[in-house]
DNA sequence: TTATATACAAACAGGAATGTATGTAAAGAG
DNA sequence: CTCTTTACATACATTCCTGTTTGTATATAA
């Protein structure tokens, strides 16, 4: 076979990615063999050795490829407001619309999204995984509790609960929704209404 | 080898669910062979073969033990407060406290649970056991929402809110709560303070 | 221009898991 | 007391998947 230059391996590197997403979705992360992802992006089995160890390795590739940078734009979101003179609320509410709006127009990310909540058993190797995503977690509430605590001090909460209340019950409902999201394949029950139930619970803390 | 009573064998299957529960748990699903379970067990694949018909029916009876009557009380606890003059809020908090309390107190259970989110890939003939509890799910939201009309016509809440609204709203705090919940495994960001967001949530609805 | 490293394809060897088929001792029916 | 069925254990055949090894044509460096 031909010699690729440069440029070339790096878009089979790409077509494997691609391929193991599609293959993933499809078939669970533990029923994808190497073969199945390797026929799907138009290459053999040696091709996938070559730029990766192992099907574990394909997996974390999908996974930073996009999963990271939508967590870093809600912690922007997020941030932003920590400047800005905006209604706090209405960053939070925004942040949560915005990832929403994400969901509906990637569709790699959707399909990556699908991928981690039900297509994967979080075992081993990747049990740690899930505890980075608790960390990830972990540092979002910190920005919603502050940014509660902003519209707190500007008087616009209408609850006596705390600000650090309110922000795990907001991170709460946010990872039912896009667990429900996710899991609600025909849209019908909270896909399409999901901005809806985003302002619902940010319009029942405003005063 | 010995031939054994009916109560016998009856037995040795429990021992095979209880094994495959504990062995699913430890290695996921997919990752587990008839081997591992039947080892886990003190049987032969023989024995688990007599019994079930593959891993998946194993799968379905170790759901079916548990997690169908967990269902049944969350409604029970529901529907026993239209015909009851307590207060509807209270209600839906105590159902989800006691939900809570039974994760906390049945290991089984909790093991059931931790299989069913994060060690189970939800594809082909899996994919439809998430369709039954989405199924579950909506019967559930419906409950949670008479009991938040009850509330509004008995002047409790406080927001402006439909009890529509309310009710999906507590519906995904609830199902981000649990799935919080199993996956904090040293238990110090939600579990041990699950009670707490449960009461928070609800007096964010309170008059 | 030549030599070496790259980017794969193809072939190989193995273990592992599944389902089935067969064997068997005892329970239970008649 | 026999005969059949039950409740398994054991052995077998087959399919799959993995990781590695080998081969090879071509970029690319020198």
């Amino acid at each position: 076979m031909v010699r690729k230059t440069k440029e070339d391996a790096e878009l089979t590197r790409q077509k494997i990615v691609d391929a193991a997403r599609t293959v993933f979705l499809a078939r669970g992360v533990s029923r994808s063999t190497l073969e199945h992802i390797a026929s799907q992006a138009d290459v053999t089995r040696g091709a996938v050795y070559w730029h990766f160890k192992n099907k574990t390795e394909i997996f974390h590739a999908i996974r930073e490829q996009v999963f990271l940078p939508l967590i870093d734009r809600m912690d922007d979101t997020l941030a932003i407001s920590a400047e800005n003179s905006q209604n706090p609320l209405d960053q939070i509410e925004a942040s949560m619309c915005h990832t929403i709006q994400e969901l509906n127009d990637n569709i790699e990310m959707r399909e990556i999204y699908e991928i981690m909540m039900i297509k994967c058993e979080y075992v081993d190797e990747f049990a740690l995984v899930l505890h980075q995503i608790m960390n990830n977690c972990s540092s979002l509430v910190e920005k919603i509790e502050a940014a509660y605590e902003r519209a707190q001090s500007l008087n616009l909460l209408g609850s006596t609960l705390t600000p650090g209340a309110l922000a795990l019950d907001t991170h709460l409902f946010f990872g039912g929704l896009l667990h429900m999201w996710v899991k609600d394949a025909d849209g019908s029950k909270f896909r399409y209404q999901a901005v809806d139930l985003i302002k619902s619970h940010i319009k029942l803390r405003r005063k």
